[in-house]
DNA sequence: TTGTATGCGTTATCAC
DNA sequence: GTGATAACGCATACAA
């Protein structure tokens, strides 16, 4: 005497079926073993009345688990802006998605904290990325912090900032810099680290200012750096972009790269539209995405979970070469 | 007598306060009145216990909503290389998180079979994107799609291929151009309109040959058409990606453009790094974000929705100018 | 304005 | 290998 137009559950299933609902349901889960001719009376039942599978929204709530992983991006439009952003969700989408978990994006004011997550990553990679911490922590949430700042109970996922730059330095001084300027991303632990790096090598590091990882933003602040008609001999940038920006600012002004500047990034991410390979950092910003989500994983299984710094390699390119000769230059 | 580590729940919260299980429900979600002194105790109540507010999982079921909204998007590296993807995600982002719903990134591949969605969004946009569509609508998920192909049951969101094509096409023509040729996309519906809108000026028109919507697949195909020496004296392509590709590619060639090539886009998105603004057919991105974010809150409220069609506008840049006079050249 | 009683659709525990 | 039963934590219809 039941309705007839409402969406059939697993109870309806296992009546059609003629078993008990624990039956209809390990036929679905698959969490025990089922007679082969009982699982197929259930599939057959289901069939019939066009079931289509356990209620995930039950489910959640029966094992205490939503599936869904967060990943705080900060704003969106500035997160993606950065090239290295694309690799890094490309490798955690990959390893949340063959654990089946979903994968969803937490742009800073959106009011997420109405949603069952499973876990949440902060692709911090020097952005300006609110954390709800105390909110999360206190709801038990496993946190995983990439390139970001320490705080407790999070798992953290960062690079070498400090050895890479370091080498980036030693490279420069062996290509007879004496003077070396670097861009700054805004201040965070990674670009304190970086700046430690660099300074390792040459102690009276010229800062030029901060600015976003922006084409547009790092041509204007090295076109204001250039027009102070600067010592240095080699400009280190903490991203490809800003690199690049560079590059084209430089050039605009009739220098040329690396003939009167050397230009150096950090990342390693592909610039197709610049006619140069940039001498950069290369991070292995894929390894940062599945150990990120790996930790996830982990930490939603119970798991302990150790902190990671990852690898960073020198690539040189044709961004940078021997310092110019200093004939008569202002400073 | 009853446990003590076990996290709290409204229940306890409601008998700590001395008050019933629907009042301090009511507290929480503020569907009904509740006195101003009993919503303290109940406020009280629950910061003693530490209780963090209603269990997502318990509401999602008990309402039968997810508060998850999946956007798939094919390969994610692959959408994402395309600028036009950004802007759309931000203004979905933004509809979506004013609602309280988060937003899913749904790559190929993945499995997200298991997942509670309350509606999935299609970001077609020209790409190849799986559609498990018999299944989610069989699960009764509410579909929308941004400019795909037309299945049944589905919500649309399209922008003015034709029109936007042969207003570009009448504007080459007003500049002398006789020989047309365009680059494509992979098949499909939007391609055709678009091709078609060009034809209505060029019925002769050259089709070069299809790509991705990726920089160097464009300066590939481009290049390899240039070598054939073409008739054509205007190249229109099917992204502002593709045409700053074919622009970078016939300065690589020797050709100055739009002296000696004439080269157009779609979509109008910034190349910052290109020293030319393109002509090109702005379309209205973050609005067909947020009326496809639109679309599927309605359709997640049962609401009918009408599918929409946006209007594209022409805009002009350095990128095209008058057809070269032809003197003495091969074809 | 507050309390009582159900049910959302599963999965897990335990006995058979 | 299968079946009864109890949660999971909450929101709502209804009665008071």
């Amino acid at each position: 005497m039941s309705g007839s137009t409402r969406t059939p559950t697993l109870a309806d299933v296992a009546e059609t079926a003629g078993v008990s609902l624990s039956t209809a349901s390990l036929t679905f889960s698959g969490n025990k073993p089922v007679a082969e001719a009982t699982r197929e009376r259930v599939l057959a039942a289901a069939a019939a009345l066009g079931y289509r599978g356990p209620n995930p929204l039950a489910r959640n709530l029966r094992q205490g688990r939503s599936g869904v992983v967060g990943v705080a991006v900060g704003q969106l439009s500035e997160a993606f802006r950065d090239p290295a952003t694309l690799p890094l969700f490309d490798a955690m989408s990959e390893v949340l998605g063959a654990a089946g978990l979903g994968l969803l994006l937490m742009a800073d004011d959106d009011g997420h904290a109405r949603l069952p997550l499973d876990a949440v990553i902060f692709d911090i990679c020097g952005r300006d990325v609110w954390m709800p911490y105390d909110d999360l922590v206190a709801r038990g949430v496993p946190l995983v912090v990439i390139e970001g700042p320490a705080w407790p109970g999070t798992t953290y996922v960062d690079i070498e900032h400090r050895r890479g730059s370091a080498e980036l330095a030693r490279h420069l001084r062996g290509l007879g810099h004496d003077r070396v300027a670097t861009v700054t991303l805004e201040p965070s632990q990674p670009q304190r680290e970086r700046e430690a790096g660099l300074r390792e090598v040459y102690a009276d590091l010229e800062v030029v200012g901060a600015c976003a990882s922006d084409l547009t933003a790092a041509q204007e602040v090295v076109g204001a750096w250039l027009d102070t008609d600067p010592d240095a001999t080699a400009l280190v940038c903490q991203s490809d972009v800003q690199a690049a920006g560079a590059v084209l600012e430089a050039r605009r002004r009739g220098l040329s790269v690396p003939g009167d500047l050397s230009v150096a990034g950090f990342d390693g991410v592909a610039t197709p539209w610049l006619d140069l390979e940039l001498t950069t950092v290369v991070q292995p910003i894929a390894e940062k995405g599945r150990t990120a989500a790996r930790a996830a994983l982990a930490r939603i299984e119970g798991e302990a979970v150790a902190d990671v710094v990852l690898p960073v390699e020198l690539r040189v390119g044709g961004s940078t070469g021997p310092a110019p000769r200093r004939d008569a230059q202002g400073g």
